[in-house]
RNA sequence: GGGCGAUUAGCUCAGUGGGAGAGCGCUUCCUUGACACGGAAGAGGUCACAAGUUCAAUCCUUGUAUCGCCCACCA
């Protein structure tokens, strides 16, 4: 019920607006058109961080990203190829943008709905996308820039290749995991001048062009500078001296294939040695004259092995774990390093640009921790290969003359006649990479640009840190003359289920937000997600959490529905005279509002909640709402109204960024304002902390809760009303409580004929209270003992401390005075509650 | 192979140089006028192990063990 949604539709972005802009690039949704846990993790996050900067009087703008759709054309285009059948390339290009935009329609709006659905207040057709004719004069525009600047260049190079795919990879898509492969010992050449080297890749020996061994070798050194023959093929090759071989690795020799392995070719290189391919893009053995031509690169090394071992050249197998590369997208196959002819952009000064942006403080990472992790890649980057032979996305704009001219054609520029545009098309993160600012229009100086770019924050998952954060970073810095992207990455972790395990959809441990949304209530899921959110470490939730975040806000509601019943408003005034109650309660809330205002400041979402949720159950509620129900029916019944009001007020603006539907409901009920989508962030709420009143509070706690324990042990009926006496209240300071402590308790006043059959001693700060008490009968003296037993034993373990610490004369001597002090008044404590515990017991009948 | 992080209650995790915490779970009692999606009272931990620094270590240092993550061109 009060989970209900409430539409508020508020949005501000306003590019002529006086207000301070606060500016948030959203990642992408994923492919698939329904809302992944990630997410709505994500989403929930950013749109907390917009809300309160909106309360704060913001001018808000999200910056939605549908980049990503080019991956989802993938799928439309395939379908539309099923039916045509040729020119995937040629079809799959004409169909791009057109099918973006109809992605956009068919399954954007799924998606954003679902978005919308986790609260967020944005009127959508507002939003800023990418991935339209504006976009693409962004990415023309950045290519030419770059290619003119000299920092994007072609060049034949050792690439990751996905035979699936038939296109190239860049070194992040690429995942090492290890694998259980073979090591083969193969004796090349003859007689004399034969030699053995190991290999897992036994296929490749049909391009290997050389056999290195390292200069010390004793053993091999005869051979350096012969030539010997390749088996199967039967090309005589050399034997080259290389620094680079491991002779303690194997047989000590390895055999060199440059154009199917990344540190072949660098000694290929090195030795100047012809660099013949025998695979092609699909990973079936060609060109190399032997009869395996046309077999698939598993099969082939198969039968490459058992040729090899027909000639009796197999000298050991044995089993081999070792890393391989594979293809992070798709079907998670080996990838094959592989020679060829790509476009790259030279990071160098990019890469630097994007690390001294956070060592000079320009860019703040957050959580600090994760600053290495971005140190370690920005300054170590390889080249970015950025063609890929897919048939979406941009095409790279480069046109080859007829004799052999290369052109770079920017926005508004054409090719001249007869040029023909290079086949391929851009990696995917060069667009998302100009996210910040094509998004706000980049290239043209739009009044946008001028007042969000840089963008205030990046939130993110660490894991996208490489891919896109270093992509926008380097692009930003470049593309807008040295200003920063963003102020700050904020990054949090992965969202997990409740053993802490990743989500997969193999495991089948994967959560739809949309059933938690059904069962829990949005609010819930929410609350539910943030109150997890520790910056930069992996976020574990299950049912349980949604269901306690449920709960609360059934808490909330209940606890305010109670306040509105009895008139409560934030109109009132608060009291000039307030009552201990009062005076806490009000103090707690500037604290806390402090303390939530502070940790959101610093994305410290999970702290925020978890301090909101302790303040609402543990102090409101528990404490403050049940000391306030006598009140109401005393003198200070209107002084009570107006804190009452005031607490729920604040409360319910500081919970509205978390749990925006609930807060909306009670806000308006609270105050018949509108909305409390614009209402103003707390600040300078309640009032100073009364010290006194503070610990009149804490005393009156400790009462309670210690006769309550009484009655439990002594199993006293709950709802039955017990005749009391309380010996040194007023002494105590606690006089005015009286009446509240017989309500918390359920203590009568002491009639005429009262005769206490039991009495419980509680030490406050103001001095001890004895609490007589009429049980009408015969106490368990069994439990009375035990629990007279069990404080004893805590005051003796209490005083043993203290007087060990105390009797040592290094700690008098060298603590602080303060710490010393301390525990003095902890000694002394223990010592009178011993000596109170032992009469007690003492007295205790037989 | 390199780097980083972790090890705290049954589970998942906060936290601090000076009295061990939360959520869920567990035990007992209670449907009393906000709330059983609740209330009250409890049980439960040598803070991984060892050494060191310190008056004092769960916290700082070093080492060990186990686990996790990231990076890496070891045939």
């Amino acid at each position: 019920m009060y989970d209900r949604w409430v539409e508020a539709g508020y949005f501000t972005a306003d590019n002529t607006s006086d207000a301070p802009p606060f500016c948030i690039v959203i990642p992408p949704p994923n492919v698939t058109g329904s809302l992944h846990i990630g997410h709505a993790f994500e989403h929930t996050l950013i749109d907390i961080l917009v809300r309160r900067r909106r309360m704060q009087g913001y001018d808000t703008l999200w910056l939605p990203g549908m980049d990503h759709a080019s991956i989802a054309v993938h799928a439309l285009v395939e379908r539309a190829l099923e039916a045509e059948g040729t020119n995937r390339r040629e079809l799959g290009r004409a169909a791009f943008i057109d099918r973006t935009w109809e992605w956009k329609a068919e399954h954007g709006g799924a998606i954003l709905a679902q978005m919308r659905r986790l609260g967020d207040s944005v009127d959508w057709s507002r939003e800023r996308f990418t991935m339209d004719e504006g976009s693409n004069r962004a990415v023309l525009t950045m290519f030419k820039r770059l290619y003119d600047d000299g920092l994007i260049y072609r060049a034949e190079r050792m690439v990751n290749w996905s035979p699936e795919m038939r296109s190239v990879l860049s070194d992040v898509e690429v995942e090492h995991k290890d694998v259980d492969g073979e090591l083969v010992s193969i004796r090349y050449g003859d007689g004399d001048d034969s030699i053995v080297v190991a290999t897992t890749r036994v296929e490749t020996m049909l391009g290997d062009t050389a056999v290195a061994v390292h200069p010390d070798v004793e053993r091999c050194r005869h051979l350096i500078g012969k030539q010997i023959t390749l088996p199967l093929v039967g090309r005589m090759i050399p034997v080259v001296a290389d620094e680079h071989v491991d002779p303690t690795f194997g047989s000590g020799a390895l055999k060199i294939t440059p154009a199917h392995d990344p540190n072949d070719f660098e000694i290929g290189r090195r030795h100047h040695l012809p660099m013949p391919t025998i695979m092609d893009e699909t990973g079936h053995i060609a060109g190399s004259g032997t009869e395996f031509d046309g077999l698939d690169r598993f099969a082939a090394r198969t039968a490459v092995k058992e040729a090899l071992r027909a000639q009796g050249r197999i000298v050991a197998e044995k089993p081999h774990r070792h890393s391989v590369g594979h293809a992070q997208r798709g079907k998670f196959e080996p990838i094959e390093p592989r020679l060829s002819l790509q476009w790259f952009v030279k990071v160098g000064p990019l890469a630097k640009a994007a690390g001294d942006a956070v060592r000079s403080g320009d860019v703040v990472v957050h959580p600090k921790e994760l600053e290495p992790r971005w140190f370690a890649w920005v300054d170590n980057m390889h080249d970015w290969c950025i063609s890929r032979q897919l048939w979406w996305g941009h095409r790279i704009p480069v046109w080859y003359g007829p004799g052999g001219e290369v052109v770079c054609c920017g926005p508004d520029e054409e090719p001249p006649a007869g040029y023909v545009q290079d086949e391929d098309v851009l990696d995917t993160w060069f667009s998302s990479g100009l996210w910040p600012f094509s998004t706000l229009g980049w290239p043209e100086h739009t009044r946008d640009l001028a007042k969000f770019y840089p963008t205030s924050v990046l939130v993110t998952g660490y894991d996208i840190l490489f891919f896109w954060v270093a992509r926008m970073m380097m692009f930003g810095l470049y593309a807008m003359d040295g200003v920063r992207p963003f102020d700050t990455i904020a990054l949090h972790g992965m969202v997990r289920d409740q053993f802490g395990k990743k989500m997969s959809k193999t495991v089948g441990n994967t959560v739809d937000p949309n059933e938690w949304m059904d069962v829990y209530g949005t609010d819930a899921t929410r609350f539910a997600l943030a109150r997890v959110a520790n910056p930069g470490v992996d976020a574990p939730i299950g049912d349980d959490n949604v269901a306690a975040a449920r709960n609360f806000g059934t808490k909330l509601w209940n606890a305010a529905r109670f306040a509105l019943a009895n008139g409560a408003s934030p109109a009132l005034p608060l009291p000039s005279t307030p009552t201990d109650a009062d005076a806490w309660i009000l103090g707690r809330l500037r604290e806390v509002t402090a303390q939530v205002d502070a940790l959101l400041e610093d994305f410290q979402f999970a702290k925020a909640t978890e301090a909101l949720y302790h303040f609402t159950w543990d102090e409101l509620c528990d404490w403050y709402l049940e000391l306030a129900k006598p009140q109401l029916a005393g003198p200070a019944a209107e002084g009570t109204r107006a804190v009452l009001g005031h607490v729920f007020d604040v409360l319910v603006r500081l919970l509205h960024p978390i749990s925006p539907f609930l807060t909306e409901a009670l806000y308006q009920a609270l105050t018949g304002a509108e909305t409390v989508v614009i209402a103003p962030w707390p600040t300078g709420v309640g009032r100073p902390v009364d010290d006194g009143a503070a610990r009149r509070i804490a005393d009156l706690q400790t009462l309670v809760t210690d006769v309550r324990r009484f009655r439990t042990e002594q199993r006293v009926p709950d709802k039955r009303r017990v005749a009391a006496r309380l010996v040194g209240l007023d002494e105590a300071g606690l006089g005015a409580h009286r009446g509240a402590i017989g309500a918390l308790v359920r203590l009568d006043e002491p009639g005429a004929e009262f005769t206490p059959t039991a009495a419980v001693e509680v030490a406050l700060s103001g001095g001890t209270v004895v609490v007589e008490l009429d049980t009408s009968g015969a106490i368990d003296v069994a439990a009375e003992r035990a629990r007279l037993g069990r404080d004893l034993a805590a005051a003796q373990k209490e005083l043993d401390q203290a007087a060990k610490k105390l009797g040592n004369p290094s700690f008098v001597a060298k603590a602080p005075t303060h710490v010393v002090e301390d525990i003095r008044g902890r000694q002394a404590k223990a010592t009178a509650d011993l000596e109170r515990i032992t009469a007690r017991l003492a007295a205790l009948p037989t």
